[in-house]
DNA sequence: CATGAATGAGGGTTCATTCAT
DNA sequence: AATGAATGAACCCTCATTCAT
């Protein structure tokens, strides 16, 4: 039972993520959606209450899977160091990896849909990390600042090269993210 | 003539500028943009071949005025450090004077629109920055490393780091802009 | 099995009544006559072939219904007065009593949806007091005119004055029911 | 200009007319009307901010149309049995000439949708008639009871031998209509 | 008996666009 | 240069109904 009801869900969230990555939040439709997924437009009302109801459940969903792979292997122990490169390596395999969730979270941050209907969550998809760097900082390994400063110069530039790289002007080899996750560590290094 | 035509698209651009940070694309329509705009929803057929063509010229026309901000004082013959840190101060001031542009250039930007439609343009906003940064690593200030990827440390953290101030969650004061224009060199510098 | 079977279509009529009585005929829909019960909607079709199968059978238990306490203790043998005087008296205790069930008959004798479904049932809920009627011109008591006219003049005020009463308009004291029933009288007395 | 613009919501007024007399609330639908008027559905939103709205002036349009036949040649001077008469003939003839009108007014007043639409109206379409009724009292021509009770004696009648005649079950002969108009007087009168 | 899952048709409404004026 | 009126297609969503379980 669960299972039929959870894999017509993600044959319809799948077919929701290709056809945003297509056109964006601005083309979608309800009919498109079930057009590409085989099923009647009618039986997504079925599994949620309407269709921002369905995007702002599958912006969550692809947020956890996301974070989960970002963090794996990252306890409160972790060194300092270990951690924030392997939270970089985690992410920039998540990139490689799921190339289309990667794309659609992307576009659903930049969005007023997601700003305004998901504000709890303000404050950016980093902020799981935010631990690590307080921490980062404490020990003396970090400039003394904000937070949120740190966290960007250390992860944003893997999101636009994340971009590049799909847009075929970059290369994610192992060489190129080491190098990236050096220039990282240099620009907050204390 | 020209001055009415002109104030007349502008007040089109102006609506529709307002309306996107509001809703975004997914929201926006010509109807409702004449009805904020106070105009006949007819009249934006004679000044815009579609509502299509009047987005990618609202685009264009946010980038070129962005672009001269960004480049203002700078010429082929500026020293790279001067270069360097001006562009960034300029982009600072861009971001805190034009928040609507730069808000809305950042959902213009994340959006398969204009992936879609201005694919000539693709590889981003900063593209005229190339050449000083090839000139950079010539002169041996920079990393010798794909130009794209020195771009995307130097530039990307002061956009993520606007959409933060425009949260509320950081100052753009000189003293900042000073400290992050330290940090992009850092991260970059040979 | 009967009791169960008949408490689960009592279930469905209450249901029903309720939400005709809130939003009527154009707002009332199986889904939420079902959520409204309780129950799953299939199961509807169980008890009944159709939507419109199952509100012509609320109808016509409703107007029995009422029927069964209009008439109570008159015979054919009641004299026309005692007759004429103990409808309106349980006509009006019916109201007082059962006050969804009369707003609903009202609404349903209103409707096309009944006038064109219950075609051999027009002429109107009150059909059953002509024999009375008949009597009270033969026996020289009323005036010899059309019977639909003399118990329009009787009966329908106090449909009127019923809704009236239910608004907060009027009160159905005993003293106000014995007023109007000297009214109808001395319309259609001889 | 204006008279193209009453034309066409007169065209969609009687469509709607139209279809609620063959089918009821429950069955109108914008298609339908567009249909019915020979116009495309979208226009009508052009007229009318909703159905609701449409449906809602519509009514009130009718409402005044029979106010202005029913007090024909009525002034607060005219003799209370004049009035009384007058009225009375003027609504019959109302109901006599304007069929769909009559008809589609009684859907409208026994519809939760206008009692929930049009709260401000409640207490009845024969509400302009209540100072004639009070100065008949204090004239001592009429009972000295509640007006509404009054003016339902008086009126109610009328409407459902109008169902009657519409029925083919009565007819609206000068004969009938002084037959009722005495028997209304009969049931009021001091 | 009763449910959950499914569907095609149709609901009201807004859309981008056009055209006569 | 600008408007008001018009349209057909598409929008999101709910409908009555069915069927396997």
């Amino acid at each position: 039972m669960k299972n039929k009801s959870e894999s017509k869900v993600n044959l319809i969230y799948q077919a929701t993520i290709e056809l945003l990555n297509e056109g964006g939040l601005s083309e979608i439709s309800i009919s498109k959606i079930a057009k590409r997924a085989n099923i009647s437009s009618s039986i997504i009302y079925f599994y949620f209450e309407s269709k921002e109801d369905m995007l702002i459940k599958l912006y969550f969903m692809l947020k956890d899977q996301m974070h989960q792979l970002m963090f794996q292997g990252i306890t409160e122990s972790t060194p300092v160091k270990v951690g924030f490169e392997n939270i970089l390596r985690n992410y920039s395999s998540y990139i490689s990896n799921h190339k289309d969730s990667f794309l659609l979270m992307e576009q659903f941050i930049g969005s007023p849909f997601i700003r305004k209907n998901c504000k709890d969550q303000n404050g950016g998809v980093f902020k799981p990390m935010y631990p690590l760097f307080k921490r980062g900082i404490k020990e003396g390994f970090f400039k003394d600042l904000e937070t949120n400063l740190l966290v960007t110069y250390s992860c944003i530039p893997f999101v636009e090269m994340g971009k590049e790289y799909l847009n075929g002007a970059y290369e994610f080899s192992s060489i190129n993210i080491e190098k990236m996750i050096q220039m990282s560590w240099d620009a907050i290094k204390a």
